[in-house]
DNA sequence: TTGTATGCGTTATCAG
DNA sequence: CTGATAACGCATACAA
């Protein structure tokens, strides 16, 4: 039976190919090496099926190559299209990605942010609740959607300008009356600029509109009850509605058409983030498109940048609006 | 200036405790230790804000706790549903997912297979298609979907299970005419077995039934072809369609609609796995779900299990029928 | 039960 | 440009 019960490490190349150890390292990290050391090594490294072993390197140099991202979930889509494109991203610069989910739970969060730190990953990206949750100080951190201090880089859409533009576009459509519905957390983040950017639009148009916003927890049914008690006689008292999410956007037409109501017809609904159904087929509601794209490159760029030296405090990209059915086009 | 430049090391909390290192590494993995011994060693822990590095342990056992998914993307709302579950399975058993997207690019199943062995993975779950892909032999290695050799587990639906199931649903809703449509990997998977057992089951019944099946690559208005040259004065050939995806039936439904036909009233379709706008709203198309969590699970206990000894060679999980408004229920 | 000592595979610092 | 050697943080076999 041959002794080769474990993997061949560079010492075992070295052997074999009769150079140092030291060579072999610089071979693989594709260093300045003479060129018939190159290809004695080489030779070795596919006589052996040598393989390189990273912990090796972790425990040298303390770096893994690894980027957490914690975030609630993956079934959202929204949150979906958010991993991806953090994933590609990543893999353009050789870097893997360890996904952690905390389905909302704040305990949650402050443990892989420890156990982040335990697997030595070369930095982290969260999109976080957690009112009290503690920055580690020591590892490259950026939040998506959420203001933390300057010392921590936020990456988020521009919320407000969203906000604006869901009103003039309402406006645009021939809506006289509007209404903002959304689930607030107590926690005050870029999102909530949402309504901010909205009710600066209206009251710049001088349009009437109402707010309802749902804290976290309470049921959905309160926006049932909200919308009903807005109803009379076969009419609704708005004709256009802005909703914080494409989610709930959903979930509110339904409600709509189950009060006979017509969308678009008889109201007009924009939601916000861009979900597609089936992540790439059309839009699900007409929204306020978040650039996930853009806002992923710009959290892997950021968390990377050497010693997040010199990286702003908050990163804002601009958003657009797409047309998925719930809104009439002027002109088709 | 302090001298704490460096993260403090099982060795600091010896020194600190005045005990010596094997002991401070047996109360960190929780082995017997003299209770005397264990509050000193705590307490010097707390006092030097001492954390934990697997990086040292990882060179040392060889494990990580660490398991890559290679998996087409996250965007596909069925294989989101897989990552989250799996994840939940694997924080369960205190792992974590090093997740690898490969956009269905054969080499990027290779590349990835190797990376997980070069961070030292304690296993792999694979979602793939190379026809050539190479096993290793050395890893824990389940597969879904796809049966490679009686040595690497596969995990599956009862897709025959499923395509029978259809095709009775299908009759039992009144329709008399089937066809079957499907984009078909070069690849002989699991999910090919819809098909047989579709016909299993139209055989079976005595209904007349078609098959369009399309390479993968082919355009999918070759689907739109065959719908028109099945349409005759204002009607279709078939009155039940099942499709091979949830995915391909929400596009086709737009073909008959764009045709003018109703859904179901004219056609009744079923899809296939079990996909929920957003996640966790109604079903997409009325569908044959797939058991995502209990695949998950399965996946997980197989890989992880000691050795991989005693697993069977593939484990088919049942699934069920769901309506999702586009079939008639019999009594509403 | 606790202490001691060694080695896991790699990188990096020196001399040569 | 190459070779030899010392860490990196931890687990564990062995000695006490």
């Amino acid at each position: 039976m041959p002794k080769d019960s474990k993997a061949p490490t560079m010492a075992d190349v070295a052997r074999e190919a009769g150079v140092a150890l030291g060579t072999v390292s610089r071979v693989v990290n594709g260093q300045a090496v003479g060129e018939e050391y190159r290809s004695k090594v080489e030779d070795a490294i596919r006589r052996l099926g040598y393989e390189y072993n990273s912990s090796g390197r972790t425990l040298r140099t303390g770096s893994t190559n690894i980027i957490a991202l914690i975030i609630p979930n993956t079934v959202n889509p929204y949150f979906a299209l958010l991993v991806h494109h953090i994933n590609i991203a990543l893999e353009k610069r050789d870097c893997r990605m360890m996904l952690c989910f905390t389905e909302y739970d704040t305990d949650r969060e402050t443990e892989y942010i420890q156990l982040a730190r335990q697997n030595q990953v070369d930095g982290i990206i969260a999109l976080t609740y957690n009112p009290n949750l503690i920055i580690p100080a020591d590892i490259p951190f950026v939040t998506i959607d959420r203001f933390f201090s300057a010392s921590v880089p936020c990456i988020a859409s521009d919320n407000f300008g969203g906000g604006w533009l869901a009103a003039h576009k309402l406006k645009e459509m021939g809506c006289t009356h509007l209404a903002f519905m959304r689930f607030s957390s107590t926690l005050t983040n870029e999102p909530s600029k949402r309504r901010d950017g909205f009710v600066s639009a209206c009251v710049e148009m001088n349009i009437p509109f109402e707010i309802m916003a749902l804290d976290d927890g309470q049921p959905f049914s309160r926006f049932e009850d909200f919308l009903r008690s807005h109803y009379k006689k076969g009419s609704l008292a708005f004709d256009g509605l802005f909703i914080g999410t494409d989610y709930l956007a959903w979930q509110i037409i339904h409600v709509l058409r189950g009060m006979g109501l017509r969308v678009p017809e008889d109201v007009q609904v924009i939601g916000f983030d861009g979900i597609r159904i089936f992540g790439d087929q059309e839009y699900a509601v007409s929204t306020i498109v978040q650039p996930v794209p853009e806002i992923a490159e710009a959290c892997v760029s950021t968390v990377l940048s050497r010693h997040m030296s010199n990286v702003p405090s908050l990163i804002c990209l601009p958003v657009k609006y797409a047309c998925g059915g719930t809104t009439i086009e002027k002109k088709e």
